[in-house]
DNA sequence: CGGCATCCGGGAAGATACTG
DNA sequence: CAGTATCTTCCCGGATGCCG
């Protein structure tokens, strides 16, 4: 006998008409920011998520996708023959979350806890592109960064002061990184030399790695804030 | 024998360099964000956060406060003498979260699920008056708004299509209202008539009326989000 | 294997009572 | 008034197992 999905939402929300403390009923439980984080360049498969949403179990990620489908976030659609799997996607509305990243990242990127050398996605790092891009560092540069991450491609074009940062074909790039998101980080955010990372064996630089190194220099995180004690 | 306070945090991090979810790692904990929200307009006592976060138990106070003091968002002061009481405040750190609220807020209004006729407290209607101007509906209009929630008094200057909202006189205000959140959230969001809300006796008006009905007129809430459903 | 249900241990949240 | 102590409830995280 099969049990109805009783599912009756009693679900801890916050009853508050605040704008603020309804966002955080649709996306304040555990993991659920992030899930929709790894969404935001495109839709991914339940497998891929588990694979960058490092530590979440199975049963959490499968209730935050259900949560978030129930609120309109997320969409689930099955991809046409003969591929038939099923992919995880935003909505038109939650892609607009995006300036909720923005901000909060660079907010918390201040603060004196931030420690950017720990693992990070590949989103993560696409996003972040966007969050500490420098438009006046850039200046009127135009370039074409790729990178492969996993086998995945992502492109970043940067162009008349504005930067953009999604998956994508990367044939027209001027230089393509073949490496994992950490090691951008570091190069990035960490100033770290690039001839070190390519010795360590996880860098490979296809292109003329010059124009990477004018990319490096139009993104710096902000200064850390300075705190005042509580007497 | 005493016991040693071994706080020892192993505390449920998401060990990501990724902005956002430090941020998460930071106010992401239940009820953190709206406690921070209650301390946006200046230092508040425990006694006053917990009467205006409807639901909150004490103890979960007690270690929200302890959590954002380590973290470096709130700090803990004792007022002088006679005064004496111990109120929390932000740090000027911890106040510019204040986008965080506005993107968010403005985000989850369009949420199919956004009731605002739910209770709201003083803070926040105060800072959804910053999220929901519209600068192009008030034009060159300037005024000073008055609010007195449960004694305590609120002020709204327009002037030259900037909105400012915080604690503080109301001497100078063009209008006072004597009333309670969720009153001003129906005139206002609800566009409830007036004189309605003021012959169910929780409204009262000092002052030009009219300069209200104005008021009232620059605000709206953002169009509610149509939604794609899972095929 | 991908997606999801189920069971279980630990810990955070919620409610209430109590103390300085 | 400002928390602390205690108890209960529920969520999170991990493991296992089912089924297409």
């Amino acid at each position: 006998m099969k049990l109805e999905k009783v599912t009756a939402k009693p679900a801890r929300r916050y009853h508050d008409a605040c704008g603020a403390a309804h966002g955080l009923d649709l996306i304040g439980e555990r993991w659920a920011l992030l899930v929709v984080r790894e969404l935001m360049l495109g839709p991914r498969r339940f497998g891929d998520l588990r694979k960058d949403l490092h530590g979440i179990s199975a049963n959490v990620l499968t209730q935050r996708l259900e949560g978030l489908e129930a609120s309109g976030v997320v969409r689930r659609r099955r991809l046409p023959p003969p591929a038939s799997v099923q992919v995880y996607e935003l909505t038109d509305w939650g892609r607009e979350i995006e300036p909720v990243f923005i901000v909060l990242g660079r907010w918390a990127a201040r603060s004196p806890s931030h420690d950017p050398t720990l693992p990070i996605s590949a989103v993560s790092i696409m996003l972040s592109f966007k969050t500490m891009f420098d438009p006046a560092r850039a200046g009127e540069a135009a370039m074409v960064v790729g990178f492969v991450f996993d086998e995945t491609d992502f492109r970043v074009e940067i162009a008349q002061g504005r930067l953009e940062a999604r998956r994508g074909e990367i044939k027209d790039a001027d230089v393509v990184l073949v490496t994992h998101p950490q090691a951008v980080a570091a190069a990035v955010y960490g100033k770290a030399p690039l001839n070190a990372l390519e010795a360590q064996g996880d860098w490979v630089v296809r292109g003329d790695a010059r124009v990477f190194e004018r990319f490096v220099d139009f993104f710096h995180l902000p200064e850390k804030a300075v705190l005042e004690a509580s007497p």
